[in-house]
RNA sequence: GCACCCGUAGCUCAGCUGGAUAGAGCGCUGCCCUCCGAAGGCAGAGGCCAUAGGUUCGAAUCCUAUCGGGUGCGCCA
């Protein structure tokens, strides 16, 4: 239910009423005409641009169709005035009954009340985090980890059919220096003294699997060549490093449905089948590139390469798929993967990357339009950095990693919740910083506590409520009858209320959920408000003594406000409190 | 050199895919607890939306150029 939406079918209903009388041209095009919320609520409580965007194709003055139309408009019954304003606005306040509609609606349907249409069931395939299997995830992946799993659980709330997808980057030479590593702390385990050279990783995560190694093959590597137990040791140590990251994902409240090997991508012929597809569009041929101009590598010297012609769809330069010795370049599995991804079906696929990945979205972009005849859209969506910091000091430091601090420092330091709710503080695409000690500060500097004391407070009314012997179940609650609650201040959170549904449709279209979380700031300040004006206007509070009626209808309000507050921060991923602590 | 992202109040940032007099928090000034949680609220001051053009009824938003900041740029994934 979207009541903007309601609006705006009156009103290209009243234009289609105005054409069929001849009052307006037949056949216009009125996909501009938009009914939204005005930016001051001195002008009413919703507009529309129609005169405005009619006026030159009618070959009419705006004022004189906004003004039929306002007269047409102020006859259905949810409209209480319709005037025109300035260059032919139509402004619109619409009746109490409306607004205590909405209030009534949010009560019947619950969290499910900003569940849209919009997606139509389409499939959308939303791959984040994605980061290499050696070793812990770290904060940047965790700014990745809650960015794509809310834009997830938006799109799905929106409509789409949504598969959060993780590639495991298992093919490459990393996992080979993961399996040095590893081998290395297998012989640590068995007394010997081991040295971390350049290209190997030191963490301490490393040690258990040494030792894990070690209670599983014994002393069967121990002093053996590397082609004896690298393979073996590669797989052991990649799935012990996914096991690590499903754990820290989990610590987050991330789950995944599907985790995609590169590694099944090799040997099968699907990298080949993928480039084939390329080549039958003539896209795939053998070249040599121009060094990039400004910026000449020292070692460069003109080369040989198999190129995929991405440049005939949008890129700067073509890209080598292959390596002089006849191996993959990266990119050909990516180019395999999303292959993949596309004819799995889906209507729509989301990468979420981190910032510094912005060099391979236009080649992404072009391999999978190439590869879907440009059907199937891939948006890109890129995390910038996370910046940390404690008492205000820059901070860096890891318990675990010794070298950078994980997601699992930053959950243990913070919970979950309070993580999931800061990361999506910011958009996407801006820097962030993350303070330890202010994302806990209670307080209303902290939009997370801001929000749940919101939720906390309508729940503390709920309990004082059933004290007082007054029935508050949310079913009572919607059959209440809301004739009076007319107040402004009341109405205003009512108001804010009915722009949830159109939000979540305008974060779901713009993918992106930080969106969410501002609405919810927002609409806490609304419900703060209207608490404080309970302390100079009694008639305000919610609970009235001795007026059981008066007290549900006010009741109902503030429940309403909680039910909204818990589809939004389900769709971040952030648990509601009932009391704050 | 090229590409992408960014430039909005002193600070940190929103700004509804083009709408009216550009918003919030912090900080600053002054108010509000005999009252459901003051862990809050109200009011005030603070702006050439980097700059210059363009598109149109209308631009912080779209286009072009310039300035300033970040990131990336052929066998690393």
């Amino acid at each position: 239910m979207n009541l903007f939406d309601d609006l705006r079918s009156l009103v290209i209903d009243s234009l289609a009423a105005m054409a069929a009388e001849g009052a307006l041209p037949e056949g216009l095009d009125t996909r501009n005409v938009a009914v939204e919320p005005p930016r001051d609520p001195a002008h009413g409580d919703m507009a529309t641009n129609a005169a405005m965007v009619l006026a030159k194709p009618a070959g009419m003055k705006p004022r004189d169709i906004a003004t039929d139309l306002a007269a047409r408009l102020s006859a259905d019954p949810r409209v209480a005035l319709a005037d025109v304003a300035g260059p032919g606005f139509i402004n619109l306040r619409l009746a109490p009954s409306v607004w205590q509609g909405v209030i009534a609606r949010v009560l019947s349907d619950g969290t499910g009340f900003g569940r849209s249409a919009m997606g139509q069931g389409e499939k959308v395939n939303v791959e984040y985090v994605s980061a290499n299997p050696t070793g812990p995830l770290h904060v940047g992946h965790t700014r990745g980890a809650v960015f794509g799993d809310a834009l997830a659980s938006l799109l799905d709330y929106a409509g789409y059919e949504v598969t959060r997808e993780y590639y495991i980057n298992d093919g490459g030479a990393q996992v080979d220096v993961l399996a040095r590593s590893v081998y290395l702390r297998y012989l640590e385990a068995h007394g010997q003294e081991v040295a971390f050279e350049d290209g190997t990783y030191p963490g301490d995560y490393l040690i258990e699997v040494g030792e894990a190694l070690k209670d599983k093959v014994g002393d069967a590597y121990v002093d053996q060549p590397e082609d004896v137990w690298l393979e073996d040791v590669r797989e052991f140590a990649t799935e012990r490093m996914m096991d690590l990251i499903r754990d820290d994902l989990a610590a987050l409240g991330v789950s995944m449905d599907r985790f995609f090997s590169e590694k099944s991508l090799y040997g099968t012929g699907r990298i080949e089948a993928a480039i084939d597809a390329l080549r039958g569009k003539g896209l795939i041929y053998v070249g040599v590139l121009e060094p990039p101009k400004g910026k000449t590598p020292e070692d460069w010297e003109p080369r040989e390469q198999t190129l995929f012609k991405s440049t005939e769809h949008g890129d700067d330069v073509d890209r080598p798929i292959m390596k002089s010795d006849g191996s993959w370049t990266y990119f050909a599995p990516d180019i395999a993967y999303h292959f993949d991804k596309v004819e799995r079906g889906y209507d729509q696929l989301i990468d979420v990357f981190g910032a510094d990945h912005g060099g391979y979205v236009k080649r992404m972009k072009a391999a999978v339009a190439a590869l879907s005849d440009g059907r199937v859209p891939l948006d890109i969506k890129l995390t910038q950095l996370v910046k940390l910091y404690k008492n205000g000091e820059p901070f860096k430091m890891s318990k675990r990693a010794g070298t950078f601090v994980t997601l699992r420092d930053v959950v243990d330091e913070v919970g979950a919740d309070v993580t999931r709710f800061v990361m999506l503080t910011r958009k996407n695409d801006a820097p962030l910083d993350f303070d330890f000690d202010k994302v806990l500060e209670q307080s209303k500097d902290n939009p997370v506590f801001y929000v749940q004391y919101a939720h906390a407070r309508v729940c503390s009314v709920l309990r004082k409520a059933r004290e007082a012997g007054i029935a508050v179940d949310d079913a009572t609650l919607a059959g209440a009858d809301l004739g009076d609650t007319t107040h402004e201040a009341e109405l205003a959170v009512a108001k804010k209320l009915a722009e949830w549904p159109r939000l979540v449709e305008i974060a779901a279209r713009s993918h992106e959920p930080h969106r969410i979380a501002f609405y919810l700031y927002d609409l806490a300040s609304e419900f703060h408000a209207l608490w404080n004006r309970g302390n100079d206007t009694p008639a305000l509070r919610f609970l009235q003594e001795g007026d059981a009626a008066a007290s549900t209808a006010k009741i109902a309000l503030a429940r309403a406000v909680a039910v909204v507050i818990s589809a939004g921060l389900g769709i971040l991923g952030v648990e509601p409190v009932e009391e704050m602590r």
